[in-house]
RNA sequence: UCCCGGAUCGUCCAAUGGCAGGACUGCGGGUUCUGGCUCCGCCAAUCAAGGUUCGAAUCCUUGUCCGGGAUCCA
């Protein structure tokens, strides 16, 4: 609880700065935003900031709007409205009554730019594109002053006019600030505040074919939201200067102040939206959802809990240094959650048939397995056992290693929850595959201790072969190879770092019987294997499981070093 | 190179002029009916050089490296 405690109430720079404002009165609460374009899927990242946002608002007893920022109807769509506030939603944030779009304001937007006008601080400026750019100069050479800058305050009024009535076409002008055409901030020489589109937008339909750009119309936006702390990420730092000239010129009310955070990267994957586009569109994964994907839908449907994600963007903490966190991180954070939460199940992956010979030919036994170690409370469940059972190839061994503590000629272990039993033949195919196994078990050894006291090394998890449920289990790994595919040596793309192996399906798992009951959106751990989900694609005839994350495991790591 | 940022264990984040600390990873060990969990221990960092100061990761200067910035995108 402490250590909770300390991840929540850590300060990073920006809690300083809020905590600054609350004591000197300059805000009395806070009030922060979220604000996708809908133009696309959200990812781990959107996540990071979501939880930043509403997080601090919460902390600081302030509010989170959910704010759409949807100034170019060119890219967005409705599609993209609904998926966001489901991701937003199954992070279990609330926005409670604050829905806003950005295009609710464009009537305001407009007023204020009429104003802008009056004032002189704006013109209608009817360069060609190609012009804009050769004026704009460059990041080393001064900008040159458009021949239309000094239009009359009055010929300017009377063209954006017409520019909102349509009487121009897309390209023909635009309205842009008057600041300075030589600033070396290339964003301040006389940005562009609207362009026209003559394309119906998702909300406002026809209403408008002028469309405010982002610069101009995200200030505007918090200020109108009375947003206090306007959190971004650091490409938009460029902005701020031209963010805080639009506020200075418009006076508003309300004063937002833009804050800047670096951006969530994470190793062995790519967060940029073309990159996943490739990703989903050429066929490297199954769509936007794809367990593999850094998408909110991918972790969802790999079966992340939200809590864990949570945990995750806390301990990531915020910054202004780009980082890229350690995937290691993210799925430490879903064990730790899985592990408390998690019930236990015992499932065969890759099974091998045992027949014990000397156990009663139809007897069948039930044992109590339980639930949950971490948790009592979750009680224990029947696990029924037969005279063939299935166990996991890699648990037996016919020439084991030293450490080896598993099932091997001779060698005695137990059976999770049930009996001792020991080794004694190994049956083979005429290619020399071990097929089956005929083992002994020990009568005493019942529920999986030993009157004598007689340690075993190893507990092996088992299926009854008679009472099993087959199942078809995806194990996923990661997307790339390497840990920053975007590093590329000569000539290689992203694409070359794909990892050939990031799925696996598995075809023929036998999963305990008691899985049949399990509610399809159950996350649970097949003890010594790893933490599952029911898959959507799951059909009456045939389960199918996601493997969220692996346990941890030591023996492999002690193969590994050999 | 013009503007704006940033450089602390392998990784992420702290330390706000006063003992460089935590988390993840890795390594070693204890415990264990999951080689899980848990517990104990270990490895491991202030970009460089000057300066200010009793004292510098922190302030100043210079340099180096990294990131961002010239869409009628956000």
């Amino acid at each position: 609880m402490s250590e909770e405690k300390v991840a929540g109430n850590a300060v990073n720079f920006i809690k300083s700065i809020i905590e600054s404002d609350l004591k000197s009165g300059k805000h009395s609460g806070i009030i922060t935003r979220f604000p996708p374009e809908p133009n696309g899927y959200l990812h781990i990242g959107h996540a990071k900031s979501i939880c930043l946002n509403f997080g601090l608002a919460k902390q600081y007893s302030g509010k989170c709007h959910l704010r759409f920022d949807d100034t170019n109807p060119e890219k967005e769509d409705v599609e993209y409205v609904e998926s966001i506030m489901n991701d937003i939603k199954w992070l279990g944030f609330d926005w409670e009554e604050n829905l806003f779009f950005a295009s609710s304001y464009f009537d305001q937007l407009y007023d204020w730019a009429v104003q802008i006008i009056k004032d002189g601080f704006a013109y209608v400026c009817h360069q060609s594109p190609e012009d804009v750019r050769k004026y704009r100069g460059t990041a080393k050479s001064k900008g040159i002053d458009s021949p239309f800058r000094n239009r009359s305050v009055k010929e300017n009024l009377e063209l954006f006019e017409k520019m909102k009535n349509g009487e121009f076409k897309e390209g023909e002008c635009m309205l842009r600030a008057k600041i300075d055409m030589s600033h070396p901030n290339v964003l301040m020489r006389d940005p562009v505040m609207y362009r026209i589109k003559h394309i119906p937008h998702h909300r406002t339909g026809n209403k408008w074919c002028i469309y405010p750009t982002y610069d101009y119309a995200h200030g505007q936006s918090d200020a109108i939201e009375n947003i206090t702390h306007s959190l971004c990420t650091l490409e938009f730092e460029a902005h701020r200067p031209l963010y805080e000239w639009f506020l200075e010129v418009i006076k508003p009310e309300s004063r937002p102040r833009q804050i800047e955070f670096a951006r969530l990267n994470l190793t062995y994957t790519v967060m940029s939206k073309r990159l996943m586009m490739t990703l989903v569109k050429d066929g490297y994964v199954n769509g936007w959802d794809d367990p593999r994907m850094p998408t909110v839908a991918g972790i969802r449907r790999r079966g992340y809990p939200p809590e864990a994600v949570k945990d995750f963007a806390e301990r990531i903490g915020v910054a202004k240094r780009d980082s890229t966190v350690s995937i290691d991180l993210l799925e430490h954070c879903v064990r730790e959650n899985l592990n408390k939460t998690a019930q236990r199940f015992m499932g065969v992956l890759d099974p091998l048939k045992v027949v014990i010979s000397n156990y009663p030919d139809d007897l069948v036994e039930e044992f109590d397995a339980i639930n949950n170690p971490e948790n009592e409370s979750d009680g224990k469940r029947k696990v029924p056992f037969s005279k063939t059972i299935y166990i996991e190839k890699s648990d037996f061994m016919e020439d084991p290693p030293k450490k080896f503590h598993r099932l091997a000629p001779g060698k005695e272990v137990r059976l999770r929850s049930a009996y001792y039993i020991t080794c004694n033949e190994i049956v083979k195919d005429g290619e020399g595959n071990i097929v089956e196994l005929h083992c002994t078990y020990d009568p005493q050894t019942r529920g999986g201790g030993s009157p004598d006291g007689r340690k075993v090394k190893g507990t092996i998890h088992w299926v009854s072969a008679t009472h099993y449920v087959p199942v078809e289990v995806r194990l996923y790994d990661t997307l790339f190879t390497v840990e920053n595919p975007l590093d590329r040596e000569g000539g290689k793309t992203f694409l070359d770092y794909i990892n050939n192996e990031s799925l696996k399906v598995i075809k023929n798992g036998c999963a305990e019987i008691n899985l049949k009951n399990v509610e399809p959106s159950a996350r649970f751990q097949f003890e010594r294997v790893g933490y599952f989900c029911v898959d959507p694609d799951t059909t009456k005839e045939k389960i199918i499981l996601n493997r969220i994350v692996t346990l941890k495991d030591k023996w492999n790591r002690i193969q590994k070093n050999k």
